[in-house]
DNA sequence: AATGAATGAGCATTCATTCAT
DNA sequence: TATGAATGAATGCTCATTCAT
């Protein structure tokens, strides 16, 4: 972790500690937001005193750009571990997709954070910190389309940065849809009530969805 | 208007003095989220006092909600109005992207609002006021794509909920592309720096999308 | 009382509360400090809450500033009531040092107030308010003097400015030393210890040595 | 050094270590005031640890006191140098003056800490600390009285006690006019604004000032 | 109904001081 | 002895809400 938006005393602390008051955090923030979130409740949690939460971050904002930082990168991992497979596009979709799924139900407050950081206030700091990993799925997705097309299996009318525009905002929609409170709710109202135990509906639906977006003659 | 999270009082003031304090209280909430929103600020702008603030509405809480009723009615009366017409699938849906277009730039408040309600405090007594625009969206949405598979444009073994849910969520991150600044930046990263003067390119290739994602054979 | 560094709403109440709001942040900044007051112990003592505090005052130094403002104010209209006899310079100094005796005894804190004043931090701030006072007593002590050198009292190779400078020089520390701890503590060892309760004999030695100052062949 | 407001380990420490930390103090507490000066901020730039500082003094007054102990003594050896010289009263005067233009300017912050030390609190403890050197001057000045009373310079019913005291009194109005920024301002006000450029002026006439008080028939 | 002054709980942040290493 | 991380009480200030006029 680089010493942007903490102090060095954070990175001396033990390993333990440092996570217990980013789980804490985390759990703060995305359960209330920026601004309602309570940095002496954090510290109490955390078992610490407000004291070193100032001694490892300058201020409430900082906390909050560490925890965003750390949620980004977070996510970033599970999706470098999903791309790194030899498969095909379709393939590749498929397992996303499954990823999806999975992984954000393990990760529920952090895809909220996610979502909340998206907000406005805040945006261009934040920005900052997400660009990288908007960057690095964004070169991602655009690099597989081009390969598929350059193997024929894409038309070549195609423009790879759109399309990967639209398979990402597919994915990150669904992200939220199994995360997110109201998300969730507008899943259930779309799909069906039930449709959080059937994950196998949404992969098969979603790959016919994707397939036809992308291997239409 | 029902008087829902309103006071009685509020729908007997003149209908220009409500649009003033709902525009000023949109433009509030939108730019500064719900917890940094300031009632004291929001009835100065709008020239009036705060005890009035408070005789229309219980709290900040049914003020927002109030808001948030008013933004989902204008987001819907765009959505009908768009959809009244008599066109076949594929035109519609190339309409609504240009109406997407177009009238996201006009409402970039309502929608930053609407990206700010999907966030998780208060999501429950928000989505009480949003599921009815959801599921009207939802319902149509369905419908079409019925009727499309009925006269055998599209297949007949598409799931029309799932793919309204995945055709409306394509919608939804493109409204927010058009006036969330995060967004914003994820769809100049995505596809280019200067697709905001690029609206034909996102037309087209979004057609493209979903055109195969619906229409392959 | 113009309101430079107070609200509108400070002028509006009452005069009995805004004079115990006053009498009571007197009391605390002279005994304890600008840094030590408390603003919340201020609202307290005075009967209000701290809320208000902030209606009538942006924060805490405007408090301060329209403190020294009102301390000023009143240690100028001490000085004008004195000037205006028409005697001559010896009477004249005279009953200023009289008046120094009675009434800084009336109005310790605010003396405490000003030698606090003259303290480093926020200085320049302080000064735009007592400038105007010192320059009133430095223009009429220089003018007294001018007067009294035309009238061939006062040697000609006066300069009337530095002596006007001297003379409330000693003015000034007299002042203090008959209300701050420190100077009243110099000024019985400088003396005697039963200083304060020999009144005449200050008067009489002050008067002696600036006699000889100003008048002697 | 007695160990009167520091521990023993104070005194054991290099002379060099020693003097930073007076220092740093000095500037810190002369600059932002008792209460605003920051220990730990002390102990940083003095290139120490915070711990340390609390090995070697009981806690932040009692540094202060130290601070205030060795500003003392500092500004009493300058006056002994002085007072040392075997001229007449006169003489002396005039080499008073002029050592507190010189010195005041080498010993800035010694100055406005003098005056930030006279200030309410803490004055108890402060003044035991300063009465010292007050006492030591105010001996030296009443003795030097004396004896040129006993010369004839003087006349008999001049007080010597009380012209000490005046004396006394124009001296450190002039220090502080050298150093504090509220006194700088007000010289420039009574006198005029270049008189820092006229130093000579100042010497010649408080000189016939003073001369006056003490030697008119 | 309308006003806007008043309220006070709540929170971010600071900093003197302690103590384990 | 020296260190510097840890502590937590203290305080300036905000703002949703109330209520007398």
């Amino acid at each position: 972790m680089k010493a942007e938006y903490f102090t060095d005393t954070f990175n001396k602390i033990s390993g333990e500690k440092r996570q217990k008051i980013l789980d804490v955090a985390i759990a703060e923030f995305s359960e209330r937001g920026f601004e309602s979130a309570n940095v002496n409740s954090i510290a109490q949690k955390a078992g610490i005193s407000v004291g070193s939460i100032y001694k490892y971050f300058e201020n409430k904002e900082n906390l909050f750009l560490t925890v965003i930082h750390f949620a980004v990168e977070t996510l970033r991992d599970v999706l470098k571990e999903i791309m790194q497979s030899e498969d095909d596009l379709e393939s590749r979709i498929e397992k996303i997709i499954r990823a999806i799924q999975s992984r954000t139900r393990d990760n529920v407050q952090l895809t909220k954070l996610y979502n909340e950081m998206t907000t406005e206030n805040r945006s261009s700091l934040v920005w900052k910190i997400a660009s990288e990993m908007e960057n690095t799925t964004a070169g991602l997705y655009a690099s597989f389309i081009k390969q598929a097309q350059e193997a024929g299996e894409v038309k070549d009318d195609v423009d790879p940065n759109a399309f990967a525009f639209f398979l990402d905002n597919l994915f990150l929609l669904l992200q939220f849809s199994y995360a997110c409170e109201y998300y969730k709710e507008r899943m259930k109202i779309y799909i069906r009530e039930d449709i959080f135990d059937n994950d196998d509906l949404v992969v098969e639906q979603l790959m016919k969805f994707i397939r036809g977006a992308f291997f239409s003659k």
